[in-house]
Order: C-alpha cells, then sequence, then structure tokens
DNA sequence: TGCGGAACTATGTCTAGACTAATCCAAGTG
DNA sequence: CACTTGGATTAGTCTAGACATAGTTCCGCA
C-alpha cells in the first residue's frame, strides 16, 4: 500500500519525463551535466531502454536536454524558449469570449499583385489574384480585419467558391490543407484605413500577423490580419503530448 | 532498381509521415475522411505497427489528424493551425544580424511589486522584488527594451543578503529551468519613456511581449520586453522532430 | 422503446532484442 | 606533430508481440 506507483503501466514515459524535469528544476542534475544514459535509466526506472528513449527525446524536443549519440545527454545550457501557440478560428475565438459572431466582406475583386505581397507569395508582381478585405465582429464591435490575397492556382475548388457569402477563412482552413506555412509578429500605427474599419483612431499601436501558406502547387494565401486595440495573442508552454 | 525506397532502414517512420501528408495534401484522403487503420498501414508500408503509430502520432499532433481509439483515425476537418517558435537570446539574435552586441542596465532596485505586476506572477501586491530595466544594442542602436522583476525567492540556495549584490542576468542564467512559462504578444504605442530608450518618438507602434515562467517555487520572473519599431518575430512550421 | 452491459475494435503504451549510425578517443603512422 | 584508422560507446530506429484502455455497436431485458 505505500506502493503508490500510481501508474503501473501505461504512462511510465510520462513518469520518466517528469522525474528528469524534476531533478532539472531542483538541480539534482544542473545545466551542462551529463546525466546517466538510456540503459542505465532503464534499469532504475525498471523499465525498456525504448522508454526512456521516448521520454529523453520529448525533454530534448522541448529545449530542456541535449543529446548526442556518444556524448550522452546533458542537461542544455541554454535551455531553448519555445512556446507552441494554436491559431484559432476567429468565430470560434469569438463566441469562446461569449461574444455574437459577424463577419462582412468589404471588397473583393481581382487586382494584380502590388510588389510587396508578390515578394511574401514569391510569385511576380503584376499577376493577378483574389484579394479580399474583410472584418470580423464580436458582438457588432470589430475584433479584427483581415486583407487578404488568394491564388486560384494552388486551389482549384476556388472558382466556385463565393467569398461573399463564404467566410474564406473557414474555407480555406477546411479545403486547402497547406505543407509549409510562415507567421510572423508586428507592430503598426493604424493608418486611415484600419482605423476607419477597426473604429478607432490612425496612429493606434495594432497587433498584426501575416501569415502565408503554401501546398505543392505554390503558394495559397497570405493575409494581414490587423486585431483590434489591445488584442493579445498567447502561447502556450512547450509540451507537446502528455 | 526500380526498387529507390530511399531509405532502407532508419527513416521509415518519417516516410510515412511523408507520404500521409501527400495523400492529404492531394486529395487522395479528404478532410473527414476515415484513413485505414493502423495494422493495414504497417502491412502497406511494410513496417511494424509501432512504426506507423509514431507516425500518425506525429501527424495528429501537428493537428492533420484526428484519432481516436475504435472510432479510427481520420483527416482533422479543421487542421489547427499551431506555429512554434523560439526566442532566441538577444546576444545571438543581434550577432546574427551582424551587428556588435551591447547591453546597458538602465536601473537595478527593489521595489514594491505594481497591481499589475502583481497580477502576473501571482504575488500579493506591495511585496518587494528586484526590478531592472536594461535595453539591448546592436550596433549601438537600441534594439530591444527589457523591464524585468526577478523573485529572489524562487532561487533557495542563495543567501538572500548574497542576492542583492548579483547581477541580475547572472541570477537568471543561474535559474534558468523553469516549469512553466507564459509568453504573450501585443501591440503597445510607445510612451515617453519607451521613445526615449528607444530612440524613437512616442506614440510609435511598438510590439511588446510579456513572459512569466514558474518554478516549483512559485514566479520567477515576468518580464516585459519592447522591440524596436518594425521588429517582426517569427514562428515556424510546426515541424517536431523529422 | 429505452437502457445497461457485453463484445468488439482501433489506438496507446510498453518490452526485449537487434541493428544502425554518429561520435569520441586512442593508438599507430608518416 | 598532424593525420588517419579502428574500436568503443551511446543515441536513433525498428520489430514482433503483448496487454491496457477507450470508445462503438449491438443485443437482451425490462
Amino acid at each position: 500500500m505505500t506502493d503508490r506507483q500510481a501508474a503501473p503501466n501505461s504512462r511510465k514515459a510520462q513518469h520518466i519525463v517528469n522525474e528528469v524535469r524534476r531533478r532539472i528544476i531542483e538541480r539534482e542534475w544542473r545545466q551542462g551535466d551529463r546525466i546517466p544514459d538510456e540503459a542505465d535509466l532503464a534499469v532504475e526506472f525498471d523499465v525498456a531502454r525504448a522508454t526512456v528513449n521516448k521520454a529523453l527525446q520529448l525533454l530534448a524536443d522541448e529545449g530542456l536536454l541535449d543529446r548526442r549519440r556518444r556524448a550522452g545527454t546533458r542537461v542544455a545550457v541554454d535551455p531553448v524558449r519555445k512556446a507552441t501557440f494554436t491559431i484559432a478560428i476567429v468565430r470560434e475565438q469569438v463566441e469562446q469570449a461569449g461574444m455574437a459572431y459577424s463577419y462582412r466582406v468589404i471588397a473583393q475583386r481581382r487586382s494584380p499583385l502590388p510588389a510587396d505581397i508578390a515578394a511574401r507569395l514569391g510569385l511576380p508582381e503584376g499577376r493577378t489574384l483574389v484579394h479580399m478585405r474583410a472584418v470580423h465582429y464580436g458582438d457588432g464591435k470589430p475584433f479584427q480585419l483581415e486583407d487578404r490575397w488568394i491564388n486560384p492556382h494552388a486551389a482549384p475548388e476556388l472558382e466556385s467558391a463565393d467569398f461573399w457569402h463564404l467566410n474564406a477563412n473557414e474555407w480555406l482552413v477546411r479545403n486547402a490543407p497547406y505543407l509549409r506555412a510562415d507567421l510572423s509578429f508586428s507592430a503598426e500605427n493604424a493608418n486611415r484605413r484600419d482605423a476607419r474599419l477597426l473604429q478607432t483612431q490612425a496612429g493606434q499601436a495594432l497587433l498584426v500577423m501575416h501569415r502565408t501558406t503554401w501546398n505543392d502547387l505554390g503558394p495559397i494565401t497570405t493575409v494581414r490580419v490587423a486585431f483590434q486595440p489591445g488584442h493579445v495573442v498567447g502561447a502556450g508552454n512547450t509540451q507537446s503530448r502528455g
């Protein structure tokens, strides 16, 4: 009964992860220290080496450990600060905040690519793509402003889609799986249009997100999202599975 | 000879990851479709089930697949958009840009916690912590401004008497391992002090990062980093090991 | 008809053993 | 002394088989 091994089967790897993390946090193993090799730990925890391997790989992915063949595993000197964050679908985000979601397309037309957007997409300037601007609202108040370019060549079914009535955001998520994505954040002073559409004043600092996706046929879409003033995006810990 | 299995041993799981991803991108398997179960795929790829399991778990972590016991694996309807970004150490970031790094501590002293910071840390308002402000420079130009609060109680092994004389940065290095971290981005108009220290004008939109870390003893530190105007932080794809 | 439980099935996790591959290290060579 | 070569060590990956667990489905009973 004193034996509260907690998880007799299932979850041994997680137990090892926790225990190793504890030893690092509590300085039993200090930064730069070599830790016992997989075989030793397997004996200590009474598990198969593969289980130890799984646990340590997870910690290495998190940046807590440095692993090298022959050299062994050591506690990372500069624990890399990683964070993962998930981009929620706007509607869910708004509804989760208990607000009523609505969406308005401001403009949609085919236009030649300006230079800066062309550079993002890696397409020649002047090429004609679909350009649309839309605002997402929560309880009638502007939540975010979206300025998007879509490349129909990368999404064949797109020609038939009518973004005046469909939410482009959601259509793309569901119908255009991507292979690679670029994402970045920056801050910009609201220009006149931003200010008007977000119902704020020109000059207001806005958090801006740029996102571009590609599949095997080329760039799919690039979007500039300007959030309402004061918006905060948060990222969680670097926890994968577990 | 037509057999260009590429990776005869080592890397079979990765091969499966790539192949499954390809089938999804090319719509062989569409959103919501049930895909063959692990046993079948193991036969198809001529590997052990554990190998298929590893591959599919990775894709599920990325959000491309939804897996449930008994119900099987299906292509996610709303591929979750995840991104991981790594916060580089400032010095490395600056030097990688080919600039000379320097660093100046503007102020370091003990101060009572203001309400907003106390809330971040989960400590009572008015508690005395170490407060420091510093600027990081690249080639003499301000790169980022750092406003940090440090909780010495999170480092038990340090005599509190010693602590007050320690360089705060050094202290942080010694206390790097943390259990949990919070990270967020927002945009703020530069106030007078921001503007002065970053050599820009008040009102300029600044990208601001807040970061707080905890270990088992409580909050370690919280920091507000204001980046130079125009700074962009980028996040990579959701690729784990590969 | 409705409900509880039994049977089933696909994934989750682990094991013991094998082989591979990256390195570090030391010994030998020019 | 620098360079090459071979051996030893440690992580990386895979396999075949086993059992655990969570859902689904369906059947019998009230």
